[in-house]
DNA sequence: GGCATCTCTTTCATTTTTGAAAGTCTTCTC
DNA sequence: GAGAAGACTTTCAAAAATGAAAGAGATGCC
């Protein structure tokens, strides 16, 4: 055997076989007569063997056609199961990066943008570099600035502003990220801002929110984390330096794509309201 | 979805989704980037799927097209299982059919006529109606007398002649075959001759010849059967009444299958000599 | 900024595939 | 035994698929 045959004469092949015949095989397969002939004449060249015999009775399969037949029974399935995967299949899934209080909200609010009979299915993706995206690691970030580079699409959203949050007013000291994962503007706002207030730290964001509703300590967070923490409260004034406006962003190309401009809208209302 | 989609395209998608693009695909699977482009196209409007978004960068999935591409993994590993297969195939059979004594001497002869470098491997099917080979339910018979209908084609080999056996002279009684399956001209020859002697019977040819070999008494064998039986010796002259050819038969359209062909000959070598 | 290179699409002449119709042969039916 | 019905193949004109070349846009390198 020199070359692959093609699938489809495989198919073919499979449908005459069980047939016995041209006939059959053409109102099954909806093709015609002449072709099927002609595509078996084919197939048998490539795979360089004798399938048939050709009577006046009808095509009959040969000793090697039998064996050919039975090493394509499995193979036979496929067109069903394929039938199943394209009708049945998964929902596509949506890849969204956010930052640690963006995602803590989407996964508080859910249901405002996201429920069963959707058609995709968002997939969290751990937040990393802007890189994500243009590289198409992911579909759809939140970011606090728009994209600079011009394959980056991006649309605003809300404006984010930020406060000092604690258990009570009594707590004193504050939280902080560790050096190595302090990135964000927040973070190093509060660094810069409270260093020798500042005592105890954590590698994760999520441990600090944990921290504060302890009452361990003073923390910094989005108003929109803040205020629906039934246990901290906000202390002072909304920090104006901090402020920014978050934007939803995605590849350029990827607007076109139905689902994920579907997630898009979705996102974009919940975060607009 | 209304029609299926072609599986060569769903192939061709597999190589264009693996490999980020037209240009990397084509290389791989000899078809020209223009041709990939429109089959794309096709595919996409046959699904009713958008499967990637077109950048100038190159084609990469959608959300709905990683799906497809991720229900199609196992899809992918089958042109390599084909390709073994092809290569690496079970050989084909040959059915063979025939009567019991003659099956019996194929069994004792085999290497006489087959071998592991054969290209094909027999697979001895019970002997019943004619209409086995007329519709292809077989491959090859052994008859005792040339096909009638004009369909299948038959090659005159040895000439079987028969005679009595017993495991000594001094045994007395006939063994037949049961009523039911007394069909062949030797059974009912041995009814109709010696129905006064006939004591033991039994359904199975098979089990007459073993009885005689433990005298339980006289049987009727082909004397290419009884003269290999060392516990067997001949009583009295050859049954000229039973004599006749033996005859090698096969479908008309049969005779031109190569594997088919080559079987015949080695049959038909070990039968004549 | 400019030039080379990469991507995919479009165009177009050529090749291939297709199916209706006609042809051939066999089998079935009366 | 003639006619009808069935099988497959051949013929041929129309339709579809193909790939080289050209076009268009993005990227990368200097």
């Amino acid at each position: 055997m020199k070359e692959m045959p093609s699938l489809d004469d495989l198919m073919l092949f499979l449908a005459v076989a069980d047939n016995g015949g041209l006939a059959g095989a053409a109102r099954l397969t909806g093709r015609s007569v002449p072709t099927l002939s002609r595509r078996m004449q084919q197939l048998e060249r490539v795979l360089e063997l004798v399938l048939f015999s050709r009577g006046k009775q009808g095509y009959i399969l040969t000793a090697q056609g039998r064996v050919l037949r039975e090493n394509l029974s499995e193979f036979q399935g496929i067109e069903r199961d394929l039938r199943k995967v394209l009708e049945h299949g998964p929902r596509p899934q949506v890849r969204i990066t956010a930052g640690s209080w963006t995602a803590l909200f989407l996964a508080q609010n859910l249901p405002r943008f996201w429920n069963q009979t959707c058609a995709w299915v968002p997939d969290f993706m751990e937040s990393t570099v802007p890189l994500d995206i243009a590289r198409r690691g992911a579909d759809i970030g939140l970011r606090n600035a728009p994209p600079e580079q011009p394959w980056l699409a991006g649309r605003r959203t809300r404006r984010v502003t930020y406060a000092v949050y604690a258990r009570s007013i009594e707590v004193k000291g504050f939280l902080g990220l560790s050096e190595r994962v302090r990135q964000t503007p927040s973070a190093k706002w509060v660094w810069d801002t409270y260093r020798e207030d500042i005592s105890i730290t954590a590698t994760n964001p999520r441990m600090l929110l944990d921290l504060a509703c302890a009452g361990a300590g003073l923390v910094v967070l989005p108003c929109f984390v803040g205020e629906t923490v039934q246990e901290l409260q906000q202390i002072g004034e909304r920090i104006e330096a901090l402020s920014h406006e978050e934007w939803l962003v995605c590849h350029h190309e990827a607007r076109h794509d139905r689902v994920i401009r579907d997630a898009l809208d979705r996102l974009s209302e919940l975060l607009c309201s």
